[in-house]
DNA sequence: TGCACGTTTGCGCACTCATGCAAGTGATAT
DNA sequence: ATATCACTTGCATGAGTGCGCAAACGTGCA
C-alpha cells in the first residue's frame, strides 16, 4: 500500500495492551490528576484494592509502553505521566486515521475514486 | 477528584482491549486504507493468515467497541472504519490528558501549586 | 423446496495474563 | 553490621482470550 499516513506504524498493540486493564487505567488516571507531581509505588498502591506487588508490575508495564516515566529518589521510585508524549501519540494516530479516510492511499483500494468525494463530511 | 477534564470517562478499557491484538490492528489498518469503501468478512479474511471465523469474531469485536460500523447487504456483511468517531475519541483523550497536566484538578493532588508552573514546557 | 454462499456460533485446546503470597534486592538508618 | 523500609521478582492459580474446526444460521437463487 503506497500510503503516506504511517497508520500501521502508529498502531502499536503494546501501547493499547498496556491501556486495556481497568486497574492500570485507574493508576494512569490517578497519576494524571496529580498535575505532574510524581507518586511512589506505595502511594499509588494506597488508592487501589490490589497488592502492592501487582501495582509495581502495572507501573512497570505502563513505563515500558511509554505512558509513564520512572525516577529513583532514595529508596523509592517515583512515577509520573508523560503527558506530552502520550497526547502526541494519540493526536498523531487521530491524524493518520483521518488522513486515510481522505484518500491518502493509492489505487489498490479506492476502486471508485468518486466515492471519496461523495462521502466527505457524510461519514459516521 | 474535583476535575473537569473527564479523563476517567474517556479511558475506556474495552476500546483499548479491542485495539490490543495485532491481527485486529491489521484488520483496522487494512480497512482504513480502503478510503471509506466497505469490505465484507471474506474479503478481509483473504488478506490474513487466520480462519475466517476468527476474522468474523475480530470484526464483531471492533464493531462492538465502536471502531467499525457494519451493514448487511444481501447475504454479506460489509464493515467500514468509523473514521470521525475514532479520531474524535483519540483527540478528546489527548485533550483531557493535557488538560490534567495543566492543573485542571483541585487541591487533592497539587500539594505544591508552584510545581505546575515550573514544569510547564519542561515535561517528558 | 432444495441448494449454494456468506457469516456466525459452539466447542475444545493452548496460551497469556492478572493476582496474591513469599522471597529476594537495594538503599537508608541505627 | 544489622535492621528496616521500598520495591521487585519467582511461583502457583484462576480467569480470560486467540485460534481452528465443525455445525448452525440467514440469505439468495434455481
Amino acid at each position: 500500500m503506497n500510503c503516506d499516513c504511517d497508520l500501521e506504524d502508529r498502531l502499536d498493540p503494546d501501547l493499547f495492551r498496556a491501556l486495556s486493564d481497568p486497574n492500570r487505567l485507574m493508576i494512569l488516571s490517578g497519576l494524571a490528576h496529580c498535575c505532574d507531581e510524581p507518586r511512589s509505588v506505595s502511594e499509588v498502591a494506597t488508592e487501589l484494592p490490589i497488592d502492592i506487588s501487582v501495582v509495581s508490575r502495572h507501573l512497570s508495564a505502563l513505563r515500558d509502553s511509554g505512558v509513564l516515566a520512572a525516577e529513583r529518589t532514595g529508596r523509592s521510585v517515583r512515577y509520573r505521566v508523560r503527558y506530552s508524549a502520550l497526547a502526541g501519540l494519540l493526536r498523531g494516530l487521530a491524524d493518520a486515521i483521518e488522513g486515510c479516510q481522505q484518500g491518502c492511499c493509492g489505487s489498490d483500494c479506492a476502486d471508485d475514486s468518486g466515492s471519496v468525494l461523495t462521502t466527505v463530511g457524510g461519514g459516521d
